[in-house]
This record gives structure tokens, C-alpha cells and sequence, in this order.
RNA sequence: GGAGACGUAGCGAAGCGGCCGUAACGCGGCGCACUCGAAAUGCGUUUACCGGCUAAUACCCGGUACGAGGGUUCGAAUCCCUCCGUCUCCGCCA
């Protein structure tokens, strides 16, 4: 959400960034919340001299009243009763002004960053680097669901009777392989400097308005009947929320926090849920970082977070790509945001695997995560998020990369204390 | 889930329908004095948000906020209703 100042002052820049994201049925929005403000804002106005004069009257009434003087107090009475009818009309418009000017609010994009490339949709995403060499093996990689297959480590077809489509059961020394790779990225990130945290898995409807725009709410987040509760569909969630109505001194800054946590997901909108594998799902497990930090830190918090998902992959001798996302495919709330892709040898492409965003002080303004400046100046956060790893895609990568010729799987030697010490799966 | 108690500033805690909301009192924080310095002591200071004014997120003026939302009233921390949360006991459970 932007700053209603801002929006009023510098009308132009919010249209251009709202046609750079080609958004352009939003451009009325930006006229017509302006219109909305300057009447919210006279209609403040007058209410308030109108409560002004009734807090004023009341005084002298109780004053009065402490007078015994009840003839005269009465007389007052009246003057206030009048003015009473007006006052409740105007703060009905108040109220109806102000919810209008929030529900525009929340949907006017956040602005991007001036290095995001403009480009349509993802099509037009550019790739920025490519670290590992592409490997295509002169044996054929067969479909990941195959590989886990051969070692008994997914059932699928329970999956569909016990929960539907897109969920799964994974066994054996693939599903340890999954908790090998959660628990490796964990100390990864704990190496890093960063606090290992686990976080509530469900969070009320005031947090999860504050972490996505509502575009996102309905394609992703699973209600819980009955309750004010969703589960969450990332830890960013419940980890932004974990600063909802508070103000950190500027000396606790920066947070750095890596979060386990399952994710639930409807994929509404999405490309749908693959009857196939594990690649697109309605529950997987991730392990995530986030940073809540003072603005002018964001940008170089950014390049270190998605830095850290190329290590933890090159680590797993998984050659990564990054992508920067363009104006087009960039959520609302984002000012920023590069996908990591890992390389398919069987594809013969790269495919998303993390995605780390720069939100600026979205998040932070709807939430309210204020900061306590060493000066005593109060600002927002800027909160940044990204996948350190997201089993059980992820494991596509991994067993598709590490896959031999012999159709064993080579277990990198990082990730060998996490298996028992074994250093391939056969 | 049942019974009871509670929710007021950074924390603890007072508070009669008006003289109690920057809000008593205590602690903490900040500033000053004393000191070579510190402690102790003394004096002063201390919320957030919105609107107006403004270069200003400074001052000043006004408004709002006592868990949240409604209601009664000229006026609500105080009375009434609903919801949320916390604590204690019981039940249930990993």
C-alpha cells in the first residue's frame, strides 16, 4: 500500500507505474481515490470542529452540573443536541470515505524499482545469471514421479483417495531425502547468521490482507471453517505478521530469519495442479528467510538473500539460473523480485525453484511495522522475503541432476551427514 | 469445552458518569545537577495515530485511542451488549 501523500502529490508517477505493469483498468483508481481523499479530508474537518465544540460544551456542562446550576446546564444541553445530527451524519461519511480510500489503496501496485526491466508477462522475465554448466547426459532422465518410483518413495494414487489431487505420499529414502534437504537448508542458514524459527502455520485474516495483495488471497489461501484463521501458504506469512502493530528500535535492525513450515496452497489460477509429479501441489513443506529492515538496507539484502539460494544449490551440484522478474509479472505489492531456477537436464530448460522479493514498506504499511529511528524520527520497514529451498520440488532438481547412468543417485557430500552418512541412493 | 478472574502508557498499578488521559503512584528510559567517573540522591522529562499549519516525520492548534466493535448519555476507562485475548481451576489431548 502506498502512502496517500505520496499518491496525492505525485499523481503521475503512480499512473506510470501502474501502465509500466500494464495495469491499465486500475489508472481511473488513482483519480478517483485523489477526489475521495480531498472530501475525506474536508469531512474530517468539519467533524472534528464539531467534536471540538461539543468536547468544549460538555465541559462547561459538567461544570455547571458541579454548580448545581441544572436550569442553565439544560439550556446548554440543547445547543449540543442540535449540532448532534449533523455530527452523526458526518462521521457516517467519514467512516464510508475512509473504508473507499483503503479498499483503492490496497490494490494500487507498489512502485517498482527503476532496474526492473518493463516487459509484459513472464515471457518477458530476463535472465540475469547462470552459475553451474547445464549439464544434458547422454542418458535419458526420465520424468522425476519415475525416479521416485524406483526406489518406492511416492505413492500418488493414495494420495488422490485420501486427499485429491496434489498431495502425495512420500517414503522411504526419498521422503528422508525430502527432510535431509529441509534440515541441510536449515543449517545453511543458521551458518549464515540467520534465527532459525518455526512459525504458526495458520494466521488470522488482519495478517494475511497485511502480507498479500487480495489477488493473491483468493488464488492461494485455504480457510478454516468456522475460524478467523488460513493456513498459510509460506512462512513469509506468519513471519511478517510476527511484526504486526509494532515499532522495533532502529538498533534491532536488521531481522534475519529462516523459517520451517508446511505451505498450503490452492493454486486457483494458477497452471493447475499437475496429475503427475510433485512440481505444482497444494502442500509442500519449505524452508524460507525473510529480513525486516531500515529502506536504504533493502537493495543489498536482496542480492544477499537470493545469493544465498545459488549457494545452497551449487552446494547440491544443482546448476541455477537467475530471473529477473519484469513490471508485468511483478505482484502488487513487489518492488522487486528475481526467481531462482534450477536446470532440468530431462526438460532440457530451467525451471523455478525459489523466488525472492524486495516488498519496500508494503507490507510494513499494512501491517504497521514501524521503526524507532536513533533520532527519534519513526518510519517504515521494508520487508524482503525469499525460498531458501522448497521440497518436494526441489528434489525434482536434485534427483534429476545427481541421477547416473546407472540409475543411482548421487548424494552430494553436504547433504551425506543428513542421510545417514549414505552417498547414493540405489 | 465448563467455571471464575482479568485486559488502562515500555513494565507494574490507581481510577467517583464531568474536576482523570500525557493519564495518580512505583519501576524503567531520557536530560540536567552533584561527582575525577559511577552508584546513590535531587530536579525536570516521557504514548500512538489522523487532520490543519509547514520545507519539515520541528513547533503550534484540533481530533481520536483505556483489548476490539456496538449501544445508553450533552458527556463513558467507569453503565449495557457482542466478540477477541490472558490467567487460575476442571475436562480433553501430543
Amino acid at each position: 500500500m502506498l502512502d496517500l501523500k505520496f499518491v496525492r502529490e505525485n499523481p503521475e508517477i503512480v499512473k506510470q507505474n501502474i501502465r509500466n505493469k500494464f495495469q491499465d483498468a486500475k489508472l481511473p483508481l488513482v483519480d478517483e481515490v485523489i477526489a475521495l481523499d480531498e472530501e475525506s479530508r474536508k469531512t474530517k474537518k468539519e467533524a472534528d470542529d464539531l467534536r471540538a465544540d461539543r468536547n468544549r460544551i460538555s465541559k462547561q456542562i459538567g461544570a455547571l452540573m458541579g454548580q448545581g446550576k441544572r436550569e442553565e446546564a439544560e439550556a446548554v444541553k440543547k445547543q449540543v443536541t442540535e449540532a448532534q445530527a449533523h455530527l452523526a451524519e458526518l462521521e457516517n461519511r467519514e467512516r464510508e470515505l475512509e473504508e473507499k480510500i483503503r479498499k483503492i489503496m490496497l490494490t494500487i501496485p507498489n512502485i517498482i524499482d527503476p532496474s526492473v526491466p518493463i516487459g509484459r508477462n513472464d515471457t518477458e522475465n530476463v535472465e540475469v545469471q547462470r552459475y553451474g554448466e547445464p549439464v544434458v547426459p547422454d542418458f535419458e532422465i526420465p520424468y522425476h514421479t519415475e525416479i521416485m518410483e524406483r526406489f518406492n518413495g511416492i505413492d500418488l494414487d493414495s494420495a488422490r483417495r485420501v486427499a485429491g489431487n496434489g498431495f502425495y505420499y512420500l517414503m522411504g529414502d526419498i521422503a528422508r531425502l525430502h527432510s535431509a534437504v529441509i534440515a541441510y537448508a536449515r543449517d545453511f542458514m543458521i551458518g549464515r547468521g540467520f534465527t532459525y524459527c518455526v512459525p504458526p502455520f495458520m494466521i488470522r485474516s488482519d495478517v494475511v490482507t497485511g502480507v498479500m495483495s487480495f489477488a493473491e488471497m483468493d488464488a492461494m489461501m485455504y480457510k478454516i471453517e468456522g475460524e478467523d484463521l488460513y493456513l498459510i501458504g509460506t512462512s513469509e506469512h506468519s513471519m511478517i505478521g510476527k511484526f504486526i502493530d509494532t515499532i522495533i528500535p532502529e538498533e534491532e535492525l536488521p531481522k534475519t530469519l529462516t523459517s520451517y513450515s508446511p505451505c498450503f496452497r490452492k493454486e486457483k489460477g494458477a497452471h493447475g495442479i499437475e496429475e503427475r509429479g510433485v512440481y505444482r501441489i497444494h502442500q509442500f513443506e519449505k524452508q524460507e528467510m525473510i529480513v525486516v529492515c531500515r529502506p536504504e538496507e533493502s537493495p543489498m539484502w536482496f542480492d544477499k538473500l537470493w545469493q544465498n539460494t545459488v549457494d545452497l544449490f551449487r552446494s547440491l551440484d544443482i546448476p541455477v539460473r537467475t530471473l529477473e522478474c519484469c513490471s508485468g509479472d511483478l505482484a502488487d505489492l513487489k518492488v522487486k523480485s528475481v526467481d531462482v531456477e534450477a536446470w532440468s537436464p530431462r526438460q532440457k530448460k530451467y525451471f523455478e525453484v525459489g523466488s525472492c522479493s524486495n516488498l519496500g514498506d508494503a507490507q510494513a504499511r499494512r501491517l504497521r511495522i514501524r521503526v524507532n529511528g536513533a533520532d527519534g524520527k519513526k518510519y517504515f520497514a521494508h520487508t524482503l522475503n525469499n525460498t531458501v529451498v522448497a521440497p518436494p520440488r526441489m528434489l525434482i532438481a536434485f534427483l534429476e541432476n545427481n541421477l547416473q547412468a546407472d540409475g543411482t543417485v548421487r548424494i552430494p557430500k553436504a547433504l551425506q551427514p543428513y542421510m545417514g552418512g549414505m552417498t547414493e541412493l540405489k
